[in-house]
DNA sequence: CATTCTAAG
DNA sequence: CTTAAAATG
């Protein structure tokens, strides 16, 4: 089964730019999307045969999370425990065959202090979030962390030391996550390669591949093999980023 | 001397829609710009040889009047004498070969009661501000007076005698105006067949020609022969209304 | 630079 | 329905 997790930004954007023949082409078995900036739209997806579930912001046009499932997902939870964070619509998960699938969108700190420090205090309650699910069974965590965790995760890791999400205590943060006991798919495809999942819309980032991994496929109790990034087809500022399930190790 | 006005529904939307070819084709002596919605862009027209004169609102992205014309004008006057008014761009005049050209973008009432309260207001002022340019010398009013006159001046005139831009009141406004000594050019180009200036992005309007006619070339001590709307090109939601200059009457 | 929402028409 | 700006990323 393939898992993808992709940032929308903007689902009827994406609609737009094919989001729906990506799916059919590709058949994820779950997809985690993140930045759907939309009022649930479930009819779009039943119609290709997916189950979807829905955690949008109170603020119309911002935000929000969703995930689209050929099976049904159970025990959905909405919400990372933190009353003015979820209001914004950053995290839903589902059960599916003993496996818990989570769409995270964590805030951007990019816009300024405010969005900063709201981001940092997200930091300690996603962790914590995950470390409860650590105890309940497998999880395949993915999303926007608007975090690269380490120097070869962005192309220009010297000058932005001091930009919002390649942060020493952002970066610190991610580390501690994975401590908890999560692989970074992506990271264990890869190799020590450079790929990115984000690139600026601003110069021509995307063209000369300045790019940012921000977005990340995290498992625990359950591997995702294969794991990459799409440059194509371009369905939003972020790539999409895919793998396919493979047996729980016998541990 | 060709003579046009235009509500322009956003220059920068009308420039690319083609503004300046038409421009160049038209090659006309004076335009009045309504719904600038920017600010002032000389450049633009001095690079086609036009001088140009600015009235925007100080609210950034709305209203706005300009001229820009071949020859310099003389004697630029803004505003209708109403600082509330004034402070949204909605008249401005300077004077050519003796004969004073206005660009005029009335209020529109349509969006609420506050809205029509304005521009009720605003109407006498407008007549106020005609009367006594009448009595300095020739004049050429055009613009969007957001008022069709006369029953064959609005495809559907039954449904809309309680909408503004329709209301009786308005309707009288007009006639006034017309009685202080103006001839309504376009209406005299027609005699009494229908034509109009602007419809609705909604429905269908355009292709069925669901219009109003509630753009006007006024002119008062000198003669604008030829006056026609120009379905094509579609630069706006209003029509382009031009005519031609003719020599004074011998009155 | 791109998206969505809002105000306004 | 369309425009432009504002907020946000």
């Amino acid at each position: 089964m393939h898992v993808v997790t992709l940032n929308l930004n903007g689902l009827r954007s994406a609609l737009k730019k094919g989001l729906l023949p990506w799916l059919e082409a590709w058949q994820p078995g779950v997809a985690l999307f993140q930045e759907v900036r939309a009022d649930p739209m479930p009819d779009v997806f039943a119609e290709l045969g997916y189950h979807s579930v829905w955690h949008p912001a109170s603020k119309a046009g911002y935000s929000g999370v969703a995930i689209i499932s050929r099976e049904p997902l159970q025990e959905v939870q909405t919400g990372i425990g933190d009353a003015l964070i979820d209001d914004e619509g950053r995290l839903i998960s589902g059960v599916l065959n003993g496996v818990r699938y989570a769409s995270l969108y964590l805030p951007s700190g990019s816009s300024g202090e405010v969005r900063q420090e709201f981001k940092n205090r997200s930091l300690p309650l996603l962790s914590a979030w995950v470390a409860r699910q650590l105890q309940q069974g497998p999880l395949v965590l993915g999303g926007d962390f608007n975090v690269a965790h380490r120097e070869l995760d962005i192309r220009n890791w010297r000058s932005n030391q001091k930009n919002s999400g390649f942060l020493p205590h952002e970066r610190e943060w991610m580390g501690e996550l994975l401590a908890l006991g999560l692989r970074d798919s992506h990271r264990d495809a890869l190799g020590e390669q450079a790929a990115y999942t984000w690139w600026s819309n601003r110069a021509n980032a995307f063209a000369n591949d300045v790019g940012w991994r921000i977005d990340y496929l995290l498992t625990a109790g359950v591997t995702l093999g294969g794991v990459q990034a799409h440059r194509e087809p371009r369905l939003s500022d972020h790539a999409p980023l895919g793998g396919t399930m493979r047996p729980a190790p016998e541990s």
